[in-house]
DNA sequence: CTGTATCCGCTCTGATACTG
DNA sequence: CAGTATCAGAGCGGATACAG
């Protein structure tokens, strides 16, 4: 018999094996990285995410915005002025990309090991 | 003036934005998370993970393993048959992994939340 | 300055078939 | 059972151009 509770429980685990496919990609996490606490203009965070181009940019800013990680901020100027902020999901979210760049540097060695290793 | 430390720095930056973007993909995550502290065969993690296909589950686990982040345990039997397991390095990415679906359970109803509002 | 749209090459992915 | 190879389609990602 199939529950109420479990139709919950794995619409709950469906919905977040699909917030985890939009999150765990490299460029969002670097934006989130690159965010930290502050506030950036488009521009800024084009210029501080090495590497990442206008189109990945606006790409994962807009998929960050729908599931409320960033909040965009658009000032009614000319030239536009648009800030982007990591909300408190999105500062959650951050405390984990953080952990996984201290993990990073704390296995650095290893991993340089094992590849070594693996030649062969 | 560039030192040798900042040679060093920047090598070792790029080196963990190489671990990162290998790593920071969905399928990679859903097999950790999956191996747990087990041990497991390949075919149990090919119906654990749900909805990998051979091939991509062939990749990943290739790729944890030249990182040193999964151990590979052939037994010369016939049919072969063959274990992986975490090791310490993945274990240490495995939590950071676990705190990412703790976020995950955590914000669900924000996310969802904001999905409503993005419709607009 | 910010954002959208288009084009195009290239990688990623899944399905299938084959080996040890 | 585990792994590799191949093929074809989908989708990613970069470059460019253009609009507000």
């Amino acid at each position: 018999m199939v529950t109420k509770q479990d139709a919950d429980l794995s619409r709950a685990d469906s919905l977040a094996r699909e917030i985890f496919s939009d999150v765990a990609n490299k460029w969002a996490f670097l934006i989130i990285e690159t965010l930290g606490d502050r506030t950036l203009r488009f521009s800024e965070l084009r210029d501080a995410v090495e590497g990442i181009s206008h189109k990945m940019l606006t790409q994962n800013l807009r998929m960050l915005e729908r599931n409320g990680l960033v909040e965009r901020e658009v000032h009614p100027t000319v030239p536009p002025r648009v800030e982007y902020t990591l909300t408190e999901p999105g500062q959650g979210l951050r405390a984990t990309v953080d952990a996984m760049c201290g993990w990073t540097q704390r296995f650095l060695g290893d991993i340089e090991a094992a590849r070594r290793r693996f030649e062969a």
